[in-house]
DNA sequence: AATGCCTGTTAAATCGATTTATTGTAAAGA
DNA sequence: TCTTTACAATAAATCGATTTAACAGGCATT
């Protein structure tokens, strides 16, 4: 029993193609086709459970409905979380989604915005490695409904979903600060992004606003973990003066608790401790990590009221949309009062 | 700018776009197509750049390229790990990868089923949940290409790649008894599942055979954190003899830890634990917890390399292939000696 | 009676590729 | 000279839908 088309759909019930079409499409009453035929035909299709070939709905029609999601690495959970909440919306909403990691690797990327496009997805979801300018400007050019999130690129005017790093960094040293630590370190990864200049801007302005020299350690991202925590390590030794970590990164911040076990340091007592992102790890060590915690629920949202926005709108009219959320700061043990 | 057809490319070379396509799908040859023509359409195609329409390429050879890929919840860092795993290779195959997570819910599991099979997926790699063994039977009897993986249908006959559940939970239970540990509990979520029967039945057998007594709770999944921990929460208070606690999920798992967390419970002398899945939280929870670390890099390789062979062989010879993969246990703090 | 206007339906074009069947030539063989 | 054969390339069919343009019949208008 193979598939049925709608040739034989038509052939069965002795009416034409245009009309199961146009019949299945909800355009009856425009076409005025006749109420009995509709009916007839409706009850057929249910019958054998005929669904349209969709991969020909799209050649002749240009929409896919699905969407191309990329974003670092699904195999972050901060990644991760926001996919899997991006998928359901998406479904609810009538879109699937095609995901892939970048690995903020831009040349990869290049591919696989090739591919969305040749696959011809209806909109693009993207956190953006740097360097891809040209080819996200390129997509907008073309019409093509893109939304950014998680950082976004200064030089390309699209719609982006961000959170407010900044402040979030700034809020959370001062924290530090005020319960009197003094030689407070930023350990980071090394990158342009704008979420992470950011994030490193807003420790430095408030290490600067309290009088304190500001330390900072950017650590080249790798796949292999034993490369992130041998230069963290590496630090941690030559900067015994440290009294205060600050991880950039929830990746980050997990090799920093790996190395600050392995060399049994105590938090708070040596050492304060804060993330950035919040994380089971962290809420689970002893102490508790206090951490800035991202709204994943309402990234989410955002990115997909903003996206479906542009899909269903002509949107000439609009020109960018960014939209920048609140961060919450779960304070724990690991930065209690010195 | 738009997108150049085979039509355009063939008019504008004034050649039929029979020879074009015969050209770029490397039939050449086999045609026996004039050298300098080759060049000449060659040429002019990367000049342009031009890239064929794989929808419509998808709709007349009824191939996608695509691998769907069916996880139990991609926000799940063990299926988030595997699924990364999974894109990676595919890609490096020529596969792309749609995914979507199931929440083990058997009917959007259909809707999914068909959503793939709608897009002329090529070939399925699945975690099934309980009760789609129809459906699965019958993508195999219409000849897709079907992978199950982490379980597998008992009643299905089809390729699969799993560990050795059985033998893991049993080897892990035994080492708790060996370390003096005499009222050991099992916690796991509430499942017929393949994987999560035999690893209970591992921790049975394991008790049995050293003739102490099987405590097990059950706990239902919900996504709602809250609701698995007060279970468990209960469960802890209640049975006060308890040594030794096995959890039968990294997700039962980190749930457990933060209610050991809460109720202020000293590992291992108030409670030994053992989980299964290995995963940061456990490396750094203090002390340490003893986690049954699954194969993952082997566990995708082995998936893609079973699907990749049925994909290039009309495999009409091989029935079904099931591959067990061993497990990594790793002993820690959390499980040393009474 | 000719014209226009509904009404209900459909033939044919289209989307962009692949694949089958066919054509036209030139050289080789009978 | 006439038929084969090999070679090069192409016209047309096909995949399965949507969409445009057309058509036939009935009624009202002028």
């Amino acid at each position: 029993m193979k598939k049925l088309s709608i040739v034989d759909i038509a052939n069965h019930l002795n009416v034409s193609k245009t009309t199961i079409s146009f019949i299945l499409n909800g355009r009856a009453q425009e076409k005025r086709i006749g109420k009995e035929l509709v009916e007839r035909v409706q009850k057929f299709v249910d019958e054998v459970g005929y669904k349209p070939n969709s991969l020909a709905k799209s050649l002749r029609t240009g929409k896919s409905n699905i969407i191309g999601l990329m974003v670092e690495d699904i195999s972050n959970p901060f990644f991760a979380a926001i996919a899997r909440l991006i998928e359901d919306r998406a479904y609810k909403n009538g879109y699937k989604i095609i995901y892939c990691s970048t690995d903020n690797d831009t040349s990869k990327t290049k591919d696989l915005i090739n591919m969305f496009r040749d696959r011809h997805v209806d909109g693009y979801i993207i956190a953006p490695p740097e360097g891809i300018e040209e080819d996200i400007s390129s997509l907008i050019k073309d019409g093509m409904p893109v939304v950014l999130f998680d950082r976004h690129l200064p030089n390309v005017s699209t719609d982006y979903v961000e959170i407010d790093n900044l402040f979030s960094t700034y809020n959370a040293t001062m924290h530090l600060v005020q319960q009197g630590y003094k030689n407070i370190a930023f350990v980071t990864f090394a990158s342009h992004q704008t979420q992470m200049q950011a994030r490193l801007q807003g420790y430095k302005d408030a290490i600067k606003a309290s009088g304190l020299r500001p330390v900072v350690q950017e650590i080249v991202f790798d796949q292999n973990e034993e490369l992130i925590m041998g230069p963290i390590a590496t630090f941690l030794k030559k900067n015994k003066n440290l009294d205060a970590v600050f991880f950039g990164t929830n990746h980050v911040g997990t090799c920093g608790l790996k190395v600050i076990n392995n060399l049994g340091l105590k938090v708070p007592d040596d050492l304060a401790l804060i993330s950035f992102d919040d994380y089971d790890v962290f809420k689970l060590f002893s102490p508790p990590v206090s951490a800035i915690a991202q709204p994943i629920e309402a990234i989410a949202d955002s990115v997909i009221t903003v996206l479906l926005n542009k899909l269903n709108t002509s949107s000439q009219h609009i020109s960018s949309q960014s939209i920048v959320l609140k961060t919450d700061f779960n304070i724990r043990g690991s930065s209690k009062a010195k």
